[in-house]
DNA sequence: CTTAGCACTCACCACCCGAGAGTGCTAACG
DNA sequence: CGTTAGCACTCTCGGGTGGTGAGTGCTAAG
């Protein structure tokens, strides 16, 4: 008994190749796993009682469970905890899925806001769960470029691009009439004002405006607008969580019944919690995986998630995924989800070059 | 007999009391009625017997169903629409809500890129179904505005603005290494030429540029890739249908089961017959219905939709709408979706103005 | 320590049965 | 002639029942 219980935590090797016989055997077919079927398919050299008495010994460890007494056993989420341990750092995507991918994101080279929807749809498809992606988002946001275009005389629309490429995009009307003319004159002074600059740089460099003239009650106006957007787009946490292939994780059986569902689907618009974990993600650098119960959340506790962050860490972080039920492929998924944060953190770079 | 089969396809007053009262008493139940609950709860005058003829009758007409011998009527696809045409130009949303919804679009009037979505989650929430929605977009795009910005010394982002106020964001990458100020140059020069211009126009436009000198290069390349953005823009039958309330769907009793929620789901990412049903109804200027298997593809024939236009019709067109199951609150649906598309109507000509 | 054997336990499925809701038909009624 | 009461019939639904089989835990022998 000593031997299965050994002192750090971790099993003796067959105890072990069961346990993922186990997993193995039971993420792909999704019924518990009983001592019979896993001596046939798994050739492990011992009678089925032998396996009998690993599995107890496994169940005591609390890796495995029951459904009821006479069923057999499926992984508990410490075993999967324990099996995703052993992994983690090793798995690697095969060089076929990786080209088929990197394929992919060569067709859209161009259009950088589309790159984490890309990412969310790629890992969606690969592991047939669904797929997350955030876009990159720094901590302190920097105006790169403003603009103001006239829309009709009393309307502008006022443009803001910061240096991750992120738009935003706000109605502005005056007081007045405006040309286009004064709109571009005041949007080249506000443009000088603050590109570059954080929201507390910009805040200052505002003050010292002298306030006359038309111009410049347009240049206050619109730039107290300016940083509100700024301090907005600072103030959220997590710009948008893009998910791809729902449907994929509706087709699990364990989901079949529809309030089970209808938990992944709050779970998924959780998005304090979620921002609270990609934040963590964000903040270590590697792939994490999330599994069941060790969600805080109630609606979480039948889903995994495995997530990885991108970007440049000082600069701009986003975080790619994929979610689906706690009986995963951890592998694989992890395998895809480690290669497109890779892939993603190489277009980061290209922009920040 | 022939009192219930009129000629021009119209029922009886009675009749058609009694076929509002199966659908009234349906759609809040969702369980078959029969002809004795209908007489306990609606006050007909008459006996449960004479109900019955007259739901036979009705069920004759093709407007009511059986699921088996012994069970109560359902309203039929037909029912259905026979009951929408008899309301659909009449129903007027509560003052109330009215006046809360007007709130909800007051509290984010800047941001109008998030009109729609807004528009969609009011929509989900007052209905408690899915709500959906698409941005105004034109028949023939006009540029109204073009920027470069640099990134890094070989890489640029183009911004083109639309007329109504949609973005495209472009990466271009650079032969050589080329300045801020040069860029800028650039898309003064592209922005001369193409704004308020449709592609065709711009096209001719920038094939009379001299292409000489850095700049003459730089502009005609980033010109290349402006009018292939904004080709594409106009190639996209629909930008986006932004939907909300998914969750609102996968309570009704009759998605219980997982495997017609997956219809419905696939049925949101047919875009093309989306796209078809809302040119259709960007084409009329009201409201449409559109019941259960009157839908073509099979996984919308559960379903039903309520959609309405808005926008400035030859300009920029845009739908909004809602998606739920066919046994729908029409009235109601119909009421509410009216009310926002003239809301949006409204937000749209502010624009235009 | 491993293994064969065996009694035992449950989920699952098929089946049956009674209750209840609802229908369609017929004949009487106003 | 439309309406209504009465009645036989049908079919779903829920609960109960028994057989089957996969799987377990335990014991004793190898």
């Amino acid at each position: 008994m000593a031997r299965r219980t050994r002192t750090n935590g971790s099993l003796d090797p067959r105890s072990e190749s069961i346990l993922r016989a186990v997993i193995e055997e039971y993420v792909s077919t999704a019924i518990p796993v009983g001592s019979q079927s896993l001596v046939e398919r798994y050739a492990l050299g011992v009678s089925s009682a032998t396996v009998r008495n690993i599995l107890a010994a496994l169940e005591i460890n609390g890796l495995l469970t029951h459904p009821h007494t006479s069923a057999g056993r499926i992984p508990t989420d410490a075993g999967y905890r324990y099996f995703v341990e052993g992994i983690s750092d090793t798995s690697q995507l095969p060089q076929v899925e990786q080209l088929m991918i990197r394929h992919q994101f060569g067709q859209v080279q161009h259009a950088s806001e589309q790159w984490f929807r890309l990412a969310a749809t790629t890992l969606a498809t690969a592991n047939r769960t669904a797929g997350l992606a955030t876009q990159a988002k720094p901590r302190a946001a920097h105006v790169r470029r403003l603009d103001l275009v006239a829309i009709s005389d009393r309307l502008a629309s006022l443009i803001i691009v910061f240096r991750e490429g992120a738009l935003r995009q706000v109605l502005v009307t005056l007081a007045e009439p405006v040309e286009q003319e004064d709109l571009t004159r005041a949007a080249v002074i506000l443009d000088g004002l603050m590109a570059g600059r954080t929201a507390a740089d910009a805040e200052r460099a505002l003050a010292r405006i002298d306030g006359d003239g038309p111009i410049g009650t347009l240049v206050r106006r619109v730039g107290e607008r300016v940083l509100a957007a700024v301090r907005d787009y600072d103030a959220t946490g997590i710009e948008e969580v893009f998910s791809d292939g729902l449907l994929h994780v509706m087709e699990a059986p364990e989901f079949e019944r529809s309030d089970k569902l209808r938990r992944v689907f709050a779970a998924l618009e959780n998005r304090s919690y979620l921002g609270e974990l990609l934040d963590r993600v964000a903040a270590t650098g590697a792939v994490q995986v999330f599994i069941g119960a060790e969600n805080a959340p109630p609606e979480m506790r039948d889903v995994s998630l495995v997530l990885a962050p991108y970007g440049e860490p000082g600069r701009a972080v986003g975080v790619v995924g994929v979610l689906g039920p706690t009986r995963m492929a951890y592998p694989q998924a992890i395998g895809t989800v480690r290669f497109v944060s890779t892939l993603m953190n190489e277009l980061v770079q290209h922009i920040y070059a």
